[in-house]
DNA sequence: ATTTATAGTGTAAAGATAACACTTATATTG
DNA sequence: CAATATAAGTGTTATCTTTACACTATAAAT
């Protein structure tokens, strides 16, 4: 009756990353054409597979370096898909992980190198197998995850403006914010330390650069506070 | 430089099953004394791997059913767990699902056919390899979805009463909820339906049963409404 | 008839969220 | 150098949501 005593059926495993960076006031991911059959020329996400001797996590890791240039990236799973079909060549089964980028720290020869291309979110066009439902639950999961966690951090510069973090968190959550009750509530948990200098590209005045204080933020947690946006 | 010329690794892939069912006031796990080596009769999830011809969402809802004798199991994807040494046998894959099951409908020959017992989550021993991961990953899903999904109903009978539906979100969240509040919120959302019948068992007064309304429920999410506990 | 145990019920205070419009700073232009 | 144009920055009020809180009702058992 036990299964040991059966053959067990072993699969390949695969990593699909979705790397999302922010610019231009909206949230991008990084797209590649495929490069073999099946779908050669379809429009998909940066993918792997998993090595025997690499952890799911780390495999992840990789391949997200592979196609950013940039390590030490902030990361969390989507999931498992499983489907028997969902790559048409040959069964593969692909663990989805979001990946969020200072889209300035990416290494643009790797764009050149993999045929890579980052788009607008909203603008996304079809992609090959199931790469699109990946995406849609990143999106939800970032939605619920951005609300709760200081997560969003990640796709900005170490300083960044009011201004350019409020139309992030709208990107994200698809809805335009009162800029007043934003400020009101952001700047109300004192993670955020305002700096001397501003940004005057964005406007006449210039806004003030902020930078997140992740020990602050820490701190206020084992307090029992937490983030809410 | 292509992978499509290297030999690619191929992985063991397992299902583990966070089994969850109501009872005694208690979220409780069902367990098994595990038959094989490593670790043989340590406690273990219900688990077995991913076929060839299968999806692993259907992998899972086999296991669910092979472990409960239940089919149309509610389940959802807790995650991938790929640590390389995480099973200290050999390396597994392990793709893990919680179950929310009405505990009366558990097959009870199956306890004995696979030496399974139902735990507190409360009081719940070492388990295998990382599945005390698994389960303390699920506890925090569920207590995230069942506050704004109703799939709390899935772990009672289809007739309940308002103390035991209470009693079940007491046990969800770990926390004590006030009557009136409780009451005021479940019955504001019109998503229940009042029955004639009492159940005497636990009063002497008797509470009401009460049954989810599905129907009423999908035509308030069309409308935008949400459910919120 | 009395006791006992759980079911059932409403209101008010506090806190969170949402709505709303004008002033300020500074580069650019005439 | 005065006027203009543009985005940055700032508080208050109303509404809704959440929390806190204590007594009455029902019916079985004695």
């Amino acid at each position: 009756m036990s299964p040991i005593f059966y053959q067990k059926d072993v699969h390949l495993v695969a990593i699909d990353c979705i790397i999302m960076g922010f610019k231009d006031n909206d949230l991008h991911i990084l797209t590649a054409r495929r490069p073999f059959e099946p779908f050669k020329g379809g429009w998909s996400l940066m993918g792997g597979f998993v090595n025997a001797n690499e952890s799911v996590n780390n495999a992840a890791k990789r391949v997200a370096a592979e196609f950013t240039g940039i390590s030490n990236i902030y990361m969390e799973q989507v999931g498992a898909y499983g489907d028997v079909d969902r790559d048409l060549g040959e069964r593969v089964i692909s663990i989805a992980y979001f990946a969020l980028v200072d889209i300035e720290l990416f290494d643009r020869s790797l764009a050149d190198k993999f045929n890579t291309r980052w788009v607008k979110v909203s603008l996304l066009p079809q992609l090959v197998f199931d790469h699109n439902d990946m995406v849609r639950d990143t999106i939800a999961i970032l939605q619920k995850r951005a609300a709760i966690k200081p997560i969003g951090f990640n796709l900005l510069s170490k300083e960044f403006t009011l201004p350019v973090l409020q139309s992030l968190y709208e990107a994200i959550y698809q809805e335009s914010i009162d800029k007043r009750n934003f400020r009101k509530k952001i700047l109300g948990m004192e993670i955020l330390e305002k700096l001397d200098e501003k940004d005057k590209n964005s406007s006449k005045r210039g806004a003030y650069y902020y930078q997140f204080n992740k020990e602050k933020y820490d701190q206020l947690v084992q307090q029992g506070l937490h983030f809410s946006l």
